[in-house]
DNA sequence: ATGGTCGGCAACCGA
C-alpha cells in the first residue's frame, strides 16, 4: 500500500498538478490539506474519472482537508468528536482496514501570538484524540502538514531558527509526546540524511536552489505498521511542473494489503 | 539582506 500526503494550497489551482501525479504515481491514498474549497466547490469529478474516490471537508478561503483512495474508504469522520470540531483540518477514514488520520495542524503565525497557543493546544487535543480512538500495538498512519519540522537536520538553518514558528521547543515537546504515544516516524526511519524538505518559503528567493526548506510534512505509523514499511521519499518533481505549490508530496510504501 | 509571493476573493488574511 502506497500512501502519500500533499499540502495543495488551493485543490483547485493545483488540480492538473494533482491528478497528473495521481496518473505518474498511482498511490493507493492521497492525502491532502489546504484545499481551500467548500465541500460544493470541491472537484470530485475529476478525482472519480481518474479511478479514485474522495472524501473532503472544506470551508471558504481557508483550511480543508480530502482522502483521495483507489478503495471506498470507511468510517469517515471529520474534526475531533462526534460534533465533528475543527472537522477542516482533521479527517479519518479506514483503508483496506488500516485506519489512517489526515491533519492540516494550524501553521502558529509567531510564537509570542495567541494563534501559537492554539496551535499547541490543537496538538494536545490530537494527542488525546489519538488516545481515545487508537491503540499503539494496532495499525495507525497519521499523515498531514504538521507545521513542524521534529529536529535540527529538518531544516536548513537549525541554530538561526531554534525558536522561530515550526522550529520551537514547546513544538517539539507537544509532537515528542505523541510521538511516544505510539508513533514511528516512518520518513526519517528509510532516509536518515539531513537536507530532506518538504517545504520552500516561495516568498524568499531561490529557495529551492539555496536548500532553505523544512521538512513539516509527515508519515507517521504506529509500530506494527512502520515495521511493513518498505521505503518513503519526497517528492520534487511537481515543483518542475506549472504552478508548484509550496509544499511537495511525501510518499510512503507499506508491504500490506493490494 | 528583516523583504519577498501566492491563493482566495474582493480588502486584506493566512502561510
Amino acid at each position: 500500500m502506497k500512501v502519500a500526503s500533499f499540502n495543495v494550497n488551493s485543490i483547485r489551482a493545483r488540480l492538473n498538478i494533482v491528478i497528473d501525479w495521481l496518473k505518474k504515481e498511482s498511490p493507493d491514498v492521497l492525502c491532502l490539506q489546504e484545499t481551500k474549497a467548500t465541500d460544493a466547490d470541491f472537484p470530485v469529478a475529476a478525482f472519480e474519472e481518474t479511478g479514485y474516490h474522495a472524501v473532503f471537508r472544506g470551508e471558504k478561503s481557508y483550511n480543508g482537508v480530502a482522502v483521495i483512495s483507489k478503495e471506498t474508504p470507511e468510517n469517515i469522520r471529520t474534526g475531533f468528536d462526534e460534533n465533528g470540531s475543527d472537522g477542516t483540518r482533521l479527517i479519518a477514514v479506514t483503508i483496506n482496514k488500516i485506519p489512517v488520520v489526515n491533519t492540516y495542524v494550524p501553521q502558529g503565525s509567531h510564537p509570542l501570538s495567541i494563534k501559537f497557543k492554539e496551535k499547541l493546544e490543537w496538538l494536545q487535543r490530537l494527542h488525546e484524540y489519538f488516545n481515545r480512538n487508537f491503540k499503539p500495538d494496532k495499525p495507525l498512519i497519521w499523515v498531514g502538514d504538521f507545521n513542524v519540522a521534529p529536529e535540527a537536520i529538518d531544516v536548513h538553518d537549525p541554530r538561526r531558527l531554534l525558536g522561530e514558528i515550526g522550529f520551537h521547543p514547546e513544538e517539539h515537546a507537544a509532537l515528542k509526546k505523541i510521538m511516544q504515544w505510539g508513533f514511528v516516524d516512518v520518513f526519517r526511519m528509510h532516509q536518515p540524511e539531513a537536507g530532506q524538505y518538504t517545504f520552500y518559503d516561495y516568498r524568499a528567493k531561490n529557495a529551492i536552489k539555496r536548500k532553505t526548506g523544512w521538512r513539516v510534512d509527515h508519515i507517521w505509523a504506529t509500530r506494527p505498521l512502520a515495521e511493513k514499511s518498505v521505503r518513503a521519499w519526497i517528492d520534487m518533481a511537481p515543483r518542475l511542473l506549472e504552478r508548484p505549490s509550496d509544499h511537495t508530496p511525501i510518499v510512503a510504501e507499506f508491504k500490506i494489503g493490494p
